[in-house]
DNA sequence: GAATCTAGTTAGATTATCTAATTATATAAA
DNA sequence: TTTATATAATTAGATAATCTAACTAGATTC
C-alpha cells in the first residue's frame, strides 16, 4: 500500500549500490572447480529477481488485504471446483506445503466467509472444500490488480525476448517442479 | 536437508497438475481491457518459477543452518568490509527492510559470533558492523554449495538461451529493483 | 540549554511455515 | 468381532522474517 518503504531513515552514508560485479568476483574465489559459473551467475540472478518479483506482488495485494500464499490457495479451490472431493490433504501435497499449514490458511478463507468445509459421506475422515459465491466475488475483485501486476513486471521486454523467455521460463518452471516434486 | 517434503500423505485422491491452461482461460475472463495478457502470463510464470527458486535455495542452505536472508546479510557485510562505516541503517535501506529487522538479523549472526558490532567514535549513536575471521571462515564453506545451487537452477539451458536470459534477467532485475527503491 | 532529530534497540504483533500430539474414522489382522 | 494400525484433519506450540511503536542515548539546532 505504501508503494516503497518510507524512509525511516533520512540523512545517512549510504552505501553504495554493488551491482553483481563483485558477487562475481566472490564466485571466482569460492566457487568448486564442477561449478559452472555463467549458469551460477544467471542462478544468483534469477534468486535476486525471484525475490523482488514476489516482494512486488505482496506489495500491489496489500490493498486487498490478502497475501500471494492466500490468494495462491483461493485460485487453487477455484481452478479444482468441478472435483468432487477436494480435500486438504490433496491440497498441501499439491502445494507443497504440510495439511496443518493448509488447516491454517483455510482457516483464515473461512472466516472471511470465500470458502466453506464440508465432511465428506464416502469417508468420515475426509473435508470436503469448497470456494462460495462470496469468494467468488473476491476473486473477481482481486484478479484485475493481479493480472496487471504480473504483465508489469515484464511490460519493458520487446517482442522478441518475450518469445525467448517465454519458452525458458516454461522449460525452468517444469524442471524446477519436477526437483520439489510440487507444482500447480 | 529432506529433500522433497517427506511424505505425510499416503493414498491419496491426488489432484492433477492444471499447468497453466487454466489459468490463461481465467486470465481472458477476469483481466481488465488494459492488461497485456501475453506479458501477465510470463510474469505468472516468473512468480512461480521465483518461488521454487527460493525454495530451492532454502533446501539446500538448510544442512548449513542458514536462510537466505541471514546469507544475503552476510554477503553484503563481507562486500562492504572495506567501507569506514557501516551501520544497521545503511544496511537495512540496502535491503529494503526495517532497522528493527536488521537488528534481529544481526543478533542471530553475533551469537554465532560471525560479525563484531563496534561503536562509531565519530558519532556515538552509531554502530558499525563487520563479518570477522570465523565469519569469513563460514562463507567458505557454504559458498560453494551456494554457487552449485544457483547453477543447478540454470543447468538445462543452452548457450544460446543463456545469453539472451542473461540480458533478459539484466533488465528485468535493473528495472525492479529501480521500482523497489532497493537492491544489491 | 531546551527542543528536536537520529541510530539502534526493544517490545509486541503478524504471517507463513514447521513438528508432534490429538481426535475421529476406516481398514486390516487375529 | 475385537484389536491394532493407518489416515485425515485439527490443535498446540515452535521458529523465522518481517512489521510498527515506543524507548534510550547521543547529536544538532535554535
Amino acid at each position: 500500500m505504501d508503494g516503497k518503504l518510507t524512509k525511516e531513515n533520512a540523512t545517512e552514508q549510504q552505501l553504495p549500490r554493488l551491482g553483481i560485479a563483485p558477487y562475481l568476483t566472490l564466485m571466482g574465489d569460492t566457487a568448486s572447480s564442477e561449478t559452472d559459473q555463467d549458469a551460477a551467475q544467471l542462478g544468483l540472478l534469477m534468486l535476486w529477481l525471484g525475490d523482488h518479483v514476489l516482494d512486488i506482488m505482496d506489495l500491489e495485494l496489500s490493498s486487498y488485504s490478502i497475501t500471494e500464499s492466500k490468494l495462491d490457495l483461493l485460485l487453487m479451490l477455484f481452478l479444482h471446483a468441478d472435483k468432487e472431493l477436494l480435500t486438504p490433504s490433496a491440497l498441501a501435497d499439491r502445494m507443497g506445503i504440510r495439511r496443518s499449514s493448509v488447516t491454517a490458511l483455510l482457516n483464515w478463507l473461512e472466516k472471511r466467509n470465500w470458502i466453506n468445509r464440508e465432511s465428506y459421506d464416502k469417508d468420515g475422515r475426509m473435508t470436503h472444500v469448497r470456494i462460495n459465491a462470496e469468494g467468488r466475488v473476491f476473486l473477481q475483485q482481486v484478479l484485475p490488480q493481479f493480472w496487471s501486476t504480473c504483465a508489469s513486471l515484464i511490460e519493458d521486454l520487446d517482442t522478441e525476448e518475450r518469445k525467448l523467455f517465454s519458452k525458458v521460463l516454461l522449460k525452468l518452471n517444469d524442471r524446477i517442479e519436477k526437483r520439489l516434486g510440487v507444482g500447480r
